[in-house]
DNA sequence: TGACAATATGTCAGATTCGACATACAAGCA
DNA sequence: TGCTTGTATGTCGAATCTGACATATTGTCA
């Protein structure tokens, strides 16, 4: 939760905390969380850079347009496996997965 | 293969190429296997920085050692997915695994 | 409003990956 | 040489992940 946001919250009376402190998860199990979410923000964005609906994708992918949608999604069924080799097969760039992973920290 | 490696190896006669070619991979899929291979290396850097016997770093990621062995050597039956959340596990930070996707570029 | 295109969600059988175990191999030391 | 410790490899039942499909939701334009 940004400062912003949650010094807002506090001003409304909200109790606060993270959402890692929420659901009790560990410093591994946060930052796997947050990688996953980079990520699947990250093929969002080449795929829409590069035009294509969600349909186009899944053709190149050899996947299906629901898949698509997890993985954008970061939905729990999708691994970071397929996220990862879905942003390759669209062309990304190890730079640019690097760029994601930095964003975790 | 790296040029200097290989300008030797043409001096001798052999005929030469990259893995990539001789395999008939894509370009995602050696890039895939080049991450596998990166972060596997970082992974056992990392156990062995922190002076961890494989069952020991086992332990630690709930596994088993013969599983610890297969991610290092990126074993075809280790999926990125296991090898990212083994490096989480033992404290790399965001920062260390980008630096390891940079070495695929 | 209705119709259409894009995206999201639920489900499932088949495929892949998991931890665990057995066992083989390698290096060092008595 | 045998013994010990650390690592590598093969296998397997159970658990997880995958693509595909059906269907629901959302957004946009006439």
């Amino acid at each position: 939760m940004r400062t912003t946001k949650k010094s807002k919250a506090v001003k409304k009376g909200w109790r606060t905390g993270t959402v890692q402190e929420f659901l009790g998860l560990t410093d591994e199990e946060a930052a796997y969380v947050e990688l996953r979410h980079q990520l699947a923000k990250a093929l969002q964005e080449l795929r829409i850079r590069l035009k294509l609906t969600q349909i186009d994708a899944a053709k190149r992918l050899k996947s299906s347009q629901s898949r698509v949608a997890k993985m954008e999604a970061a939905d729990a069924t999708v691994s970071l496996d397929l996220l990862l080799r879905a942003l390759l097969a669209l062309g990304a760039s190890p730079e640019m997965l690097a760029r994601a992973m930095r964003r975790c920290a």
